[in-house]
DNA sequence: GCGTGGCGGGAAAGCGCTTTCCAGCGCTGC
DNA sequence: GCAGCGCTGGAAAGCGCTTTCCCGCCACGC
């Protein structure tokens, strides 16, 4: 084994030519090359199973294939639908896709963009969540800064005042809209699983379910924060049961959120939508599985994925672009009239 | 922007020492490197903020710091477990994870582990499943040997023929105990929802199942083959409803193929369990969350994805090591006395 | 006192490509 | 007839590292 691997100069030997003109024959090259020569070095290049070394081509070429792609956690639907359009796009460009996974842990964030930038990486696809941490974003930006002096690119989704592109989902507005459609079912009194509060996403659905509750007129509702996944919805839902709140209907930032919630109040024999009303945010596709329904703000997850890894792929100028992208509030069975 | 990079000469002359010091102070070479100069170097390093050249590394090295993983959907929760058990692994190994999608096509699979190829992955995780395609099949163990030619390991999660390192799902005795377990509920009639069946992981897990039903003296069961995928055990559900068979127990051979029938039950008012049971395989995490709870077969698909991860980044012999991994029936509320 | 061996440091030869630069050649235009 | 041009092919200089090889130095043992 290890048969040593087959070089272009290998390739070049065997087909009487240059080393120049196997390479220009092999890569789109703008020089022009005679028709036999070209055909026997694709030909000694087949015959031999030839494959460029793509570590020497990034080193010749200082620049490379790869696209970075940092997500919190990949089994989260939020984060693999997203993943799926980043390298749908990547893949249609011939680049390939690097997975970094942080845990939700902000330095490891750095840490991946510091490898990325190792990597010659050109260009990534930031999806984590920003926070308010001010060193934390601090210590990102700079490293995004030095990301982008080497030449690369780098899109968020979600907002971030970073500087780069950035897919913005409308938070606010979608956490606004719900919550008017909400109020408009009869709810009176309403409760918010929030995430973390120091996540800007969480927050902004907050504010903006806020500002919609305002809207009609309806009271300011009971705020709990939990971890922004499954299991932090659920302890979250719990929380509230055992307050001594009354509320008749529950927003959870995030569908993982709501999923974790739905079971807790399943646990605790607390009917949906009889007793109890639940919406989320995201429409993940699992979501299509649930019994109830659940109502939820649509945000077209691969879509945006695409989107992220066109903004970040086509050079563009050096401004940066946002491009917005709208949530559309969907009721379903989870959701009844008050 | 684009200031040009920071590159180790640079370092080494601002710290006033050759090359190969600055190399062997920056990277854990065996040689010994006075102090003094060493903490000269690692200041400027610091100082300058120097990102070794990862291309020029993986050059100079003959081997790279990538790991291929090969999926066939990064939403499918089947897949996005194994990977999450792959990136933990390979991150605390300090390597980064490529991640590479199929479509469920075999060809992308074979396209796939070239381009790892030319980047000089020192390892793959194939967790696509095989078929039972002579021609694809021959094709990726040629392009398989070519990789571990080369130097590189692969291995494979799901049962493969191909000589290289394995994790295998207990798919046949899974199926079988499940059987055996839902014959014992006094099911005389069954139905499975089986995966195209030119997939092996489909074929064993329907084998099982026969083999289990047989050993418990029941009935062979009434076999429907649709697509591997939640639509896929939609369609095969709504085909079950429409013929004429009387089946009182349904085995979908993956949990997302589950999810699909039973949206389809549902929506046809076959309530489960009092009117069908069902039962999936896999166990991934959304099941959790559906109503009625998934009777399912358990495989630890993140720790699949650790030990296939482990397995290829332990040089280990030549020797094709195989690592069994037992499904564990669990029955839930889908599943009830007949 | 001098060969020996171990050790820290540097020069330089690659690793497998890309790309610049130059040579040769057949044209055109004066 | 020849300067000038466009075009194809090859030689060779990198790209940023790692690593071999060599050199000088010091501590030893005889």
């Amino acid at each position: 084994m290890s048969a040593r691997q087959v070089t272009l100069a290998e390739v070049a030997k065997q087909a009487g030519v240059s080393l120049a003109t196997a390479s220009r024959v092999l890569n789109g090259s703008t020089r022009q090359v005679s028709e036999e020569l070209s055909d026997r070095v694709l030909r000694t290049a087949e015959q031999l199973g030839y494959v460029p070394n793509a570590s020497a081509q990034a080193l010749a070429r200082n620049s490379s294939s790869l696209v970075g792609l940092v997500v919190h956690d990949i089994t989260d639907p939020y984060f693999s639908c997203i993943a799926a359009g980043v390298t749908r796009v990547a893949e249609e460009a011939g680049l390939v896709v690097v997975l970094g996974t942080t845990g939700r842990r902000p330095e490891r964030e750095v840490e991946l963009l510091s490898t990325l930038r190792a990597h010659r990486a050109r260009a990534v696809v930031l999806a984590g969540s920003r926070t308010t941490d001010r060193v934390a974003q601090s210590r990102l930006a700079a490293e995004i800064d030095a990301f982008t002096e080497q030449g690369g690119r780098v899109a968020c989704v979600s907002q971030a005042k970073l500087g780069t592109d950035t897919v913005v989902p409308g938070n606010r507005a979608g956490g606004r809209a719900l919550a008017r459609s909400l109020a408009e079912l009869g709810h009176k009194k309403f409760a918010v699983l929030g995430g973390p509060s120091e996540l800007v996403v969480a927050r902004d659905r907050l504010a903006g379910f806020k500002a919609g509750l305002a809207d009609a007129g309806v009271a300011p509702p009971v705020v709990i924060n939990g971890a922004f996944t499954r299991d932090g919805g659920y302890e979250a839902a719990l929380q509230l049961l055992s307050s001594k709140s009354r509320v008749t209907c529950v927003f959870a930032v995030t569908d993982v959120m709501a999923m974790g919630a739905m079971a807790a109040l399943r646990e605790r024999g607390v009917r949906v939508p009889e007793d109890m009303s639940i919406a989320g945010f995201d429409d993940i596709p699992t979501l299509r599985d649930t019994v109830p329904a659940l109502s939820t703000v649509r945000l077209p997850l691969e879509q945006m994925g695409e989107i992220a890894a066109g903004l970040v792929l086509d050079a563009g100028g050096d401004e940066a672009r946002t491009v917005r992208v709208a949530g559309e509030v969907v009721l379903r069975a989870s959701t009844a009239h008050n």
